[in-house]
Order: structure tokens, then C-alpha cells, then sequence
DNA sequence: TATACCGGTATACAAAAGGATAGCAGATTA
DNA sequence: TAATCTGCTATCCTTTTGTATACCGGTATA
């Protein structure tokens, strides 16, 4: 009987920092936020230049993202009175603000592709490093 | 005709971070590794210890997702020949490694979290703040 | 008049993730 | 002998996520 009560719980700052990093990942995740996201970084777009400039993305799931995008205010979407009508997105200050956060993922990221590609058998199957998420051209 | 052929693509320095972010968001996904990383970053557990610790994951999640941080080295399993049998799970080296990342996402986490709570309208339903993920105790 | 563009929606479906519940073998404890 | 401990696995189900395909009204172009 020296474990059930024995198990020693969280420290209250491990525990604190707990939500905030799921409400990070839940915000980042999805298929496309995080294409979208770099593709705002880098110039405004408009729908149907997103669409055709990130591969793969059909209109309803771009449409989705792009709203819980703006729903968090990440991504401003401004519509412009022309015929036909053109909108635009951008990226908010707020969203810029991730961009640190997207930088520290991306720098563990690629040291972790460059480990698999290391030849670890281990790891190998861990994930294909030939996986696509945008291409252009 | 201005735009078909005028769309702007992303430069090549933004498309090279795409794949390493969606790696390492793949390796942090799922329900329960954060609290997983976390908790054996504070300390080595049993199975049945994170179990008791990690509130509501099932036997089955647990076992799925300590499988798959396994495979990619950042826990570590150990079996100890003792009756009944004993397991234990350890953060390695290179798990410790995402300690940077987790970081990151907890502050800007946070300070999603403390700009909901300040009250703007338009974020009031982002995200429920009273979401919990672990909480012994 | 026919076609293509714009910014999306609607509908139907498939795949993946996650939850609920039960059980197992082997050893100890009551 | 029955119950409880260990570290899981099996089965079934629901929810979420993503895909495929077609379509809409309004305008401009060929």
C-alpha cells in the first residue's frame, strides 16, 4: 500500500502551465492554420489566391479556418465594395505575435526531421519526412 | 487577367519552415501528450501512476499515446523484473529537448488566455477559459 | 449567348481521434 | 478461495476532422 496515496502529483507550476499550452496547440491546430498563417506572414491574399496558392485545401476547409482564424483575431478580413467583390485577408498584430512561437516549432521541427533522416532505425517510421503541406510551383 | 498568373508565392525562406512547424505540432498532438511530457518531466511515473495522475485519460490513450512519444525517443520505458512486473516511464534527453517549444506555446498561451478574460466581445466564445486538462487534486 | 470569374455554401461521405466498458494473466493479500 | 494488484489489450461506439463534388447569384468577358 505505498502507492496510492503515494503518487506524487504535479508541482502547481507544472500544472499551471498546463491549459495555456493546450490552448496554444488548440489554436495552431488544424490541417491548414498554420499554411495559412505563413502565407498571411508573408503578404495579404485574397480567398481564391489562398486557395490556389495552398495546394490541396479545398474551399470549405479554407473557408473554416480562415473564420476560427478570425474568430481569435489572428487574420482580418476586409472586403473591399468592387465589382466583383474582393476580399482580402491579412494577418492581425496579433497574429504576428505568433510568429515567435511558429519559429521555436519550426527550429525543433527540422532538428527533429534531421535526426530521422540520420538513419535512426528506431525512429524511422516515425514520420515520413517527404510529407507535403504547401508547394507552390 | 491580372491576378491568375500573378499571384504572389510564398518565398522560398517561408516554405522551408512549413513542414519542420507541422512535424513538430504531429509529435505534440493528441489529448494527452503535453500532460504526459509534463508530468515526466517533474518526475518518472508508472503506468498506472499516470493514470491516476492524468485525469480522465483511459488505459487505452494512455498506452496509445506513451507508444508513440516512445517511437519518436522523448519517453523512455523501462520494465523492471520485479512481481508484479513494473513499468516505468522516463522523459529521455531529447524529450527534454521540447522544453523551449512547450514553453513558448504555455506564454503565448497565457497570454491568449488573459486577453479572452480581459473581456473583447468578438474573442468572448474562442475559447473557453475554464477548460481544464489536468487537475489532481 | 456561353463562359469564366468572385467568394463562398450545401450535401454526402470517409477517415481519424477519442471514449466507455470489459477483460486477461500472473502474483499477492485477506 | 476470493479479491486486488500489475500493465496493459479488445471491442464497440460517438464525435470530430477532413475530402469530394456540385452549386449559387452577380458581373464581366469572348
Amino acid at each position: 500500500m505505498e502507492h496510492e496515496l503515494g503518487v506524487k502529483p504535479m508541482s502547481a507550476e507544472c500544472l499551471q502551465h498546463l491549459k495555456p499550452v493546450r490552448d496554444s496547440l488548440d489554436i495552431l491546430n488544424g490541417k491548414w492554420k498554420i499554411p495559412i498563417i505563413v502565407a498571411l506572414l508573408h503578404h495579404n491574399y485574397r480567398f481564391k489566391e489562398l486557395h490556389r496558392l495552398i495546394d490541396g485545401v479545398t474551399p470549405k476547409m479554407l473557408s473554416k479556418e480562415l473564420k476560427e482564424l478570425e474568430l481569435n483575431e489572428l487574420v482580418k478580413r476586409t472586403v473591399f465594395d468592387t465589382t466583383p467583390v474582393t476580399v482580402e485577408y491579412s494577418i492581425t498584430p496579433y497574429g504576428k505575435s505568433l510568429e515567435k512561437v511558429i519559429f521555436e516549432l519550426g527550429k525543433w521541427g527540422s532538428e527533429h526531421r534531421a535526426r530521422i533522416m540520420k538513419g535512426k532505425e528506431s525512429i524511422k517510421h516515425a514520420r515520413c519526412p517527404e510529407k507535403e503541406t504547401v508547394l507552390p510551383g
